[in-house]
RNA sequence: CGGGAUGUAGCGCAGCUUGGGAGCGCACUUGAAUGGGGUUCAAGGGGUCGAAGGUUCAAAUCCUUUCAUCCCGACCA
């Protein structure tokens, strides 16, 4: 391609609603443009790194016996309706009406339609298993949509959906998928963490998040410094590392701790460290009121309060129920006569402590040297809390990471859900039926590609990895009126693109300074410079846009030493 | 949906407090010089000042309404 007759349109100046880096540079680099919120136009070069992104993904998924489907974008209500999602999706589901009042919505997921699907056409066991997937645009009108692509409410997705007879055939469908996700991630040269991730309802080890590391994270991963351990940070396992606070007193005293409300204010007025003061903290659960008791420097995991009492909707208490519940302002709960609460969780790191700091359930006081079993009724002492830096691996031991990422993939074992409920049934050997056991796995294609930029990119512009740069590599002519130069840069761009390279020629009449920016900014791996000053000295001068290191090649045996060259600047990637 | 902010040329912005000429930089067109990290000079073209209504002799500027976009909190690939 040469760069005169292409549309990319690059910026000097990043557009002014634009926030995160990969956004920036999407606009920037020509590769996308917004038409409303959340709803982005792929460019020439951005459409190229999304097809590159799908084509790995096609390949392992192939390799791994699912097959593509394209299935509608537009849903009829009834399927929804059959599973219950139409009242229970919310508003993230786009409804609409045709000319017939006719109600339908525009698919944020494919379960419904797949499992109408499969069900029309699966009847035996003798069928099973069936794996397919798509690669389609997805609309969910998101609560916010907002940086870029990364959180847009029309994006592309590849979704895959398997059936199974049982649980120990669902369970192959899904390390399949892990597997092949692997090797998808690799592939695009991302640095990557696949994590355990909460299940919700379905529960067991059933669910994995796909993280592409980057600071800018949206997510907080918990990894295992030594071992393979990776988790969700709602999900990590808090170890219990046993409690310091064990000095022993006869009884609570009340303290005045006039306008003390958060454990901060509380532990500097009445100097006790934080780990001294628990933090009680009161929540509407399915619309009853629990208490969930944290040491003060740590914070609730809510995940964990949904998943132990097996609940729907849990909330944090407004101030309102808050003062109801414990008769006194805010800032001031605590575990010791706190009756109109029924229920009240520690936190394991609690159990053995014998002398806390809690709230008083009265304005401008707290207790001191409480102890939690003689003082108050605890439910239960549970794992409540979230991990934090300074955690342990619950399976080695050895120190927690707590990196940044960005969700690009999920795997996820759905069991008989869906398939219960709008009765995708087989027959087996015996002549039973039973509904198909189910898993679905998605991969944000167009969220991947802002996630490889996030992770990887510099003052100048992007840096792609190899595998999905819209370009793998540039040209840059910087005398393009002279004939001689532009007939060698032809022959090199004829030489790259017969290597099965995507090459793009700068040949535009533009400043050097110009190509040099603008190659920088589209983020191609390898940059080839052309100009009559080298050509004099038998020379073209490469760039590893990655490190920025600069190098010359011969014109003698060019292409010996290009591919090695090549090959050095590929092996960088793979790290 | 709650809190905050912004809408002026394709992009980035000033002007608004204190009403009176629509401006600046980049981009674009033409000419000239220049030609290895966003070149310089000169001359141009391009705007219903988000929209509607109001106040006023006069509104980008003040008032009301409305729409859109972005940021911070509850979702998810």
């Amino acid at each position: 391609m040469r760069w005169s007759e292409s549309y990319i349109p690059t910026l000097k100046e990043s557009p002014a609603d634009a926030e995160v880096i990969s956004h920036k540079l999407l606009v920037r680099a020509g590769m996308v443009r917004k038409l409303t919120s959340g709803i982005y136009v792929y460019l020439p070069l951005g459409l190229r790194a999304l097809e590159k992104v799908s084509r790995i993904v096609r390949e392992e998924m192939n390799a791994a016996g699912f097959q593509e489907l394209l299935m509608p974008m537009v849903q009829p209500a009834d399927l929804w309706k059959e599973t219950g999602r139409w009242e229970f999706y919310g508003k993230e589901l786009l409804r609409f009406r045709d000319r017939n009042e006719r109600e339908y919505c525009l698919g944020p997921t494919h379960e419904e339609v797949i499992t109408d699907l499969v069900r029309g056409e699966v009847k035996s066991y003798r069928q099973l298993p069936v794996r397919l997937y798509q690669i389609q645009t997805k609309f969910r009108d998101e609560i916010r949509p907002r940086f870029g692509l990364m959180r847009g409410r029309e994006f592309v997705m590849k979704d895959a959906y398997s059936f199974d007879v049982d649980d120990a055939g669902a369970d192959k469908s899904y390390q399949r998928m892990f597997e092949a996700y692997q090797r998808i991630f690799s592939r695009m040269g991302l640095r990557f963490r696949a994590v355990e991730a909460d299940s919700g309802s379905i529960g067991g080890n059933f669910s994995h998040e796909f993280m592409v590391l980057a600071d800018t994270g949206e997510d907080t991963v918990a990894a295992c410094s030594a071992c393979a351990y990776a988790a969700n940070t709602e999900r990590a396992e808090a170890v219990w590392k046993g409690t310091a606070n064990t000095v022993s007193c006869a009884s609570y005293v009340l303290m005045p701790t006039p306008g003390a409300h958060t454990v901060e204010e509380v532990a500097t007025l009445l100097q006790v460290p934080a780990t001294s003061v628990v933090k009680t903290m009161l929540y509407d659960v399915d619309g009853e009121a629990v208490a969930v008791l944290v040491r003060g420097d740590r914070a609730v995991n809510e995940i964990k309060l949904k998943n132990l009492m097996n609940a729907t909707e849990v909330t944090l208490a407004t101030p309102a129920q808050v003062e109801e519940w414990t008769e006194a302002p805010l800032g001031f709960a605590g575990p010791v006569g706190l009756n109109k609460v029924k229920r009240i969780y520690a936190d394991l790191e609690l159990q053995a402590g014998t002398d806390y700091v809690t709230g008083a359930n009265a304005g401008d006081a707290h207790f001191i040297h409480v102890d939690l079993n003689r003082d108050a009724q605890i439910s239960a002492y549970a794992d409540m809390r979230l991990v934090m830096e300074g955690d342990v691996c619950p399976r080695c031991g050895a120190p927690l990471i707590l990196p940044r990422g960005i969700e690009v993939g999920h795997v996820f074992k759905l069991g008989c859900k869906y398939s219960a409920a709008m009765k995708a049934h087989y027959v087996d050997e015996a002549g039973a039926e039973h509904p198909m056991v189910m898993g679905c796995y998605g991969i944000g294609v167009s969220r991947v590609v802002a996630a490889a930029i996030e992770q990887n990119n510099d003052a100048n512009g992007a840096l792609f990895p190899p595998a999905i740069a819209p370009f793998e590599a540039v040209v840059l002519v910087l005398d393009p009126k002279n004939a001689d130069v532009m007939t060698k840069a032809t022959a090199i761009y004829n030489m790259l693109s017969g290597m099965g390279v995507d090459v793009l020629l700068d040949d535009r009449d533009e400043r050097p300074g110009v190509k040099f920016k603008d190659a920088d900014l589209i983020g191609s791996p390898f940059q080839l410079v052309l100009g009559a000053k080298g050509l004099e000295k038998g020379i073209v001068e490469c760039k590893d846009r990655r490190t920025g290191a600069k190098g010359t090649l011969p014109l003698e045996a060019f292409e010996e030493h290009l591919v090695q060259w090549m090959q050095q600047v590929r092996e960088g990637w793979h790290i």
